[in-house]
DNA sequence: GCCTACTACATTATCGATAATCTAGGAAAC
DNA sequence: GTTTCCTAGATTATCGATAATGTAGTAGGC
């Protein structure tokens, strides 16, 4: 759908993106502007304008003179996104119930088997992906252009992935776990899909961050 | 306390937000890369460099190879952006109620004070500057780095501004509406300061977006 | 031994120039 | 008259090189 694939800055971004989410670049390295710009076979501006991106994508710190270095996301502030992150989903459920059609519902719903079959395989991050397009339907749903800009600058989805690896969870619990969201939004109470939104963030977090596996 | 003013991006980036907020850039108004180099004296990569931070800052809309646009921050997108503030700001309500001690209540009656003199003096710009340090020290004070990040991001301070010259509002009574804040907190009840601190918000954007004059 | 000054090196920040792309306007085809 | 093609000018994107800054190591003074 992207009908730009000719600049390079955005391509040198999302090269670095991919390495820290695979872990190639690891929390806490340097990244050297000098060396990417041997290794792509471009200039040094692209690349410095990329970092500048990144950093306000909070994938990176940056301090003048001194460079760039992955940020180290440690599992403290993944915690302490959660309840902001549960703050905005209530909100985006109180907004999204009115507006819930059938379409929305129908595929919501195949999220949720695409969860549940990606549990079954054990496969964490296709789990997490889907997980990640159920929240970001609702999101999108709410019609409020500042939330989901918002909640999209949390960048949950490639966060939680790096402590996901660490813990062991029930996949299939996880999955489960969408199927209230699905009822509330079926019923169309704003208050009440909120209300249930918010709090399966909160026992979501709870689970990953303790390690319980429900 | 700032202990950097020799890089230049930050320098050209801080010009451009002030032309944006006294009005010398207007809305939808094209910001030309080569005019900013003649005009500072400077090379075209830290303007570029700034731009891409105040994209970051949804001050500016870029696309490639057309270049840069003073935002249209509309009064819908104002309006949008108080649901996610008063989310926000609930949750910081409840982190810093049990954190409340007698150095932040002081700084917080300080601050009282300052927008009850700017509403005598009719000063919308300084009652403004002296609400946005209220909301602020509450938010610092909850202790969440995520949370303060993406309040901050709002930048509700800026763009309430554009709005608020055009309104006729009861400067005084905005003054006094914080009172109930600083008693909740007093109290340090969570819950409660969560729950008067979202309605300070939806009172305000209402007035604000309505013109209603209380 | 420890502190300071200095030096060589690595890296970031900025520069001036060139290449790539967009836009408006007019000419040519229909 | 309308559409398409083309061109000139304006602007952004990228380049290669230089200047400014930070860092580690070393020598000299105490």
């Amino acid at each position: 759908m992207s009908l730009e694939r000719t600049v390079m800055r955005e391509q040198i971004k999302e090269l670095i993106i991919r390495r820290i989410l695979d872990g190639s670049y690891k929390p806490g390295e340097r990244i050297v502007e000098l060396q990417l710009v041997h290794e792509l076979q471009v200039s040094q501006a692209p690349v410095r304008e990329a970092l500048r991106d990144l950093q306000a994508m909070r994938f990176i710190d940056t301090e003048p003179y001194k460079g760039a270095r992955v940020r180290a996301l440690s599992r403290a502030e993944l915690a302490e996104s959660y309840p902001v992150r549960a703050m905005l989903e209530e909100l985006a459920g109180q907004l999204a119930a009115p507006r819930a059609d059938a379409e929305l519902l129908g595929r919501l719903g195949a999220e949720l088997q695409s969860m549940r079959t990606a549990a079954r395989r054990h496969d964490q991050h296709a789990l997490l992906m889907a997980d990640a397009r159920f929240h970001e339907l609702i999101v999108q749903t709410a019609g409020n252009s500042v939330l989901l800009d918002t909640w999209s600058s949390l960048r949950i989805e490639a966060f939680t992935l790096v402590s996901m690896v660490t813990s062991n969870l029930d996949l299939v619990a996880i999955a489960d776990a969408h199927l209230p969201i699905l009822d509330a939004l079926r019923g169309g109470d704003a208050h009440l899909t909120g209300k249930v939104m918010r709090e399966h963030i909160a026992t979501f977090a709870d689970h990953l961050l303790t390690g319980v596996t429900t």
